[in-house]
DNA sequence: GTGACCATGTGAACGGGCGCACTAGCGTCT
DNA sequence: AGACGCTAGTGCGCCCGTTCACATGGTCAC
């Protein structure tokens, strides 16, 4: 299986949850079959793009029919590695942290919290949502007990790249990075980062960059 | 200033503000002059990439020395358009939009949360980090009062897409959307999506397809 | 003043992704 | 049975972005 998905574009895979999302609702609605061009209006991209990307997942549509909503949704999940849980650790204990942790959308889509970690003692031993805090200096050994997949940073900037070194040390191969900081992590580990202040940023500039015609 | 400024291409923006916050620690550092490459490392690209973004704000470096980092500093300020605050609204006081409003670093950042929506009456009058929150029926008239630029959503996602509507109709030109579900807006507002779960799942794509050997 | 040095700015080659437009193939209706 | 309609799958040209490599032009030492 891992033969044909050999090299699935980034773009592509940045895509596959949009449209694996928008499979889960036509399954809520009980529609059974999907053409591409439904699928590209939901995900709000182009027709072709869909069957381009679905094409490398394999050809799971049926021509003059469309894609078998359930099997298609199936496919996806499995290409996407969401046939089994992914346990995740939140490091930070913070406004942020906690907040993720009090959020109960990722265990529900198969990324439960198992773990949180912070540097300050007042707050090791404390539970979140359930989930209890160690100390960072645990990482390393808590982590690989617990299996954890992916480690999320919610720290502040300057203790990231010192996190998430930890992180690797404990052999966790995916960091989704919530301070607004560049980290570096090893060539084989993933790396993500979420940044508010930069998408506000952005946001900014092409405010500012608007035709006042209008 | 526009007139160089042109066609940024959407990548060069994307990258602007890592390189603003790598100038602002040099600031701090006291540094006054930086060369591409110190400054591609710390924002993680490449040089010549470094050197044409910079490019497209003008030719403010100074070839066998570098850049003035104070001085690029405000350019790159000035083109973000962050001389000046921008009012942000968030809609939903929830447990996502009230931990956004609790952070300090968006006013900090020139973006001030000045409002907050909700359709909840329960929750309405309340005030979250000194913020108000108000009934979502009145986006229209306040958001216009206040002079938002910025909507934040963090509802539901079966209320994303209304909440837009209404942001839009208020004038707001910039939505920055949490709900985990595609919306659209008219053109001319410009429209950027934070998705968790959607980050969660390609870091799980990759962690799924990664070489077994390491 | 002159030459060696150094980092910027950019032309050009390259690569990846996007979308058009065509072909392939399934289902259905006559 | 055959023709038609519909939609998946894909080859190809285009465009955007990345990167290399070099020429340009400024600084500094002497
Ligand atoms: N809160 C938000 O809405 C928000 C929004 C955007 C970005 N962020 C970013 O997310 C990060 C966390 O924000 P926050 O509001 O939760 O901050 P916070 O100060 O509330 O929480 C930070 C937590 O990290 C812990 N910590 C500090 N150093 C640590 C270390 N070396 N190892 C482990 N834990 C450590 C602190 O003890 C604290 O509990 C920051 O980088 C912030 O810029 C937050
Ligand atoms: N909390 C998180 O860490 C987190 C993480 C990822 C994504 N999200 C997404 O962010 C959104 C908000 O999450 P949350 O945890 O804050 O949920 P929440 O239920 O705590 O808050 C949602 C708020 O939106 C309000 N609301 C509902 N309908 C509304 C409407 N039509 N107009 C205005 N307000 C309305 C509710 O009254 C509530 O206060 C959700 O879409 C969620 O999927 C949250």
């Amino acid at each position: 299986m891992s033969d044909r998905a050999r090299h699935i574009p980034e773009a592509t895979v940045a895509r596959l949850p949009v449209y694996l999302r928008s499979l889960a609702e036509l399954v809520d609605d009980k529609i059974a079959t999907v053409s591409s061009e439904r699928l590209a209006e939901m995900a709000g991209v182009n027709a072709a793009k869909v069957r381009k990307d679905l094409s490398y997942l394999g050809s799971y549509g049926t021509r003059g029919v469309g894609y078998d909503v359930e099997y298609l949704l199936f496919q996806m999940s499995r290409e996407l590695g969401l046939t089994h849980d992914w346990p995740v650790a939140i490091v930070g204990a913070g406004n942020l942290g906690s907040a993720l942790a009090n959020y109960g959308g990722f265990t529900q889509r198969g990324f439960p919290v198992v773990a949180m970690f912070d540097a300050d003692r007042a707050k090791v031993g404390r539970r979140v949502h359930g989930v209890l805090v160690h100390h960072t200096d645990d990482i390393v050994e808590l982590a690989a007990e617990l299996g954890i997949g992916i480690g999320v940073i919610a720290t502040p900037a300057s203790a990231a790249q010192d996190v998430a070194d930890k992180l690797v040390a404990a052999g966790v191969g995916s960091v989704l990075n919530f301070a607004p900081t560049v980290i570096t992590v090893p060539e084989g580990v993933s790396l993500r980062k979420v940044d508010l202040a930069l998408e506000l940023q952005i946001l900014s500039f092409y405010q500012e960059h608007r035709e006042p015609a209008g």
